[in-house]
DNA sequence: AATCTGTGCAACCGCCTACAA
DNA sequence: GTTGTAGGCGGTTGCACAGAT
């Protein structure tokens, strides 16, 4: 049958620690080790505590070179830098940070960094906001001028998000090939990348690659079983956002898909889909460290190159190798 | 001075996986 | 193969403290 019950629950102190259960606890330890259990080890020291509890209190407070606070702007970046590629994996992320707990990165984090960067955030989406202002004016003035030949969009495209963090489109075309099943493609031009996304109305799919300056061009497909009129395709996309499995293996943070302009990744029905790699071990992380951008551009391409990543990924890609 | 509100952090809770019996 | 616990982890709670009103 099974191992010993863990603890009497009734009888163990429950609380903060006493500077008397704090020395006991870390004399011992010093001492004898954990011995490798340890329910047993609260016993055998005499303390009223769950072995649990002791486990805690020493991996988190009284194991030696442990820090407290303080964090550097270095260790900022590798913690932001990790959440961004693989979520709240307290523990992943502290082996990266010696002395550092994975309690204390993820309060530190749900305390100050989130916030630190939403701040940070909100005031590159104040000047972005401005500069996309002025852009929309300027595209609208001069698609007023051109004489636009049929199937051209000649409406101001439906992005998400525009205000926040996405690229600006320098030009975007929606082109109806009868000759191809009637295939309607949607070439979005960005400034150092291109988003070419064909509607394959027989099988409700989309086939999206991003090309960026000829190196990494890639493919995804995206099915989808709603509908998507030709003239309206940026629309359509928009539309799907809410069909689209999340990629990252974890919920993305809602402050990080802010931060990140990813909002429209939400996931149908309230449910946290996601993909096959969610039990995948993550191995060697270190190449996701630093630096923080050339990690995320890796990452991302990697993923388009699998196939695995939503449209609003790819244009974000494509925003971020800019 | 008293009360309210926000913040930081230690500790707990509940779940999952590995593994001993 | 089954059962049930230990260990581990992420999410949440609750308390102490500081600053604002």
């Amino acid at each position: 049958m099974g191992r010993a019950p863990c603890c009497d629950k009734a009888n163990v102190k429950r609380g903060p620690w006493s500077p008397a259960e704090d020395a006991k606890l870390k004399s011992y330890i010093q001492d004898h080790g954990t011995g490798g259990n340890w329910i047993a080890l609260p016993q055998k020291i005499g303390l009223k505590r769950c072995g649990k509890s002791c486990r805690l209190r020493w991996l988190n407070y009284l194991r030696p070179n442990i820090k407290h606070g303080g964090f550097s702007e270095e260790e900022d970046n590798i913690i932001c830098s990790l959440y961004v590629n693989i979520g709240s994996r307290w523990s992943i992320i502290a082996a990266q940070l010696p002395g550092r707990t994975d309690n204390d990165i993820k309060n530190y984090w749900n305390t100050k960094l989130k916030k630190k960067l939403l701040g940070k955030q909100r005031k590159e989406q104040q000047v972005q906001a401005r500069r996309v202002c002025g852009l929309k004016q300027e595209i609208k003035r001069e698609s007023e001028d051109f004489l636009l030949p049929v199937g051209v969009i000649s409406r101001t495209p439906y992005w998400p998000h525009e205000q926040n963090s996405w690229p600006i489109p320098v030009a975007y075309a929606c082109i109806q090939d009868s000759d191809l099943n009637n295939q309607t493609s949607s070439i979005i031009h960005f400034p150092n990348n291109t988003v070419t996304a064909t509607m394959n109305s027989q099988y409700s799919s989309f086939d999206i690659s991003v090309t960026q300056d000829q190196l990494y061009p890639s493919t995804v497909n995206m099915i989808t079983t709603d509908t998507c009129h030709t003239s309206n395709v940026f629309q359509g996309f928009g539309n799907f956002s809410s069909d689209l499995a999340c990629v990252n293996p974890q919920q993305i943070d809602e402050s990080m898909r802010d931060f990140y302009g990813l909002e429209s990744m939400e996931i149908a029905n309230g449910s946290t889909n996601t993909t096959s790699t969610e039990s995948t071990s993550w191995g060697d992380i270190s190449s996701l460290v630093y630096p923080p951008l050339v990690s995320e551009y890796e990452a991302c391409h990697q993923r388009i190159m699998a196939q695995d990543v939503t449209f609003e990924e790819s244009s974000y890609f494509a925003m971020q190798t800019q």
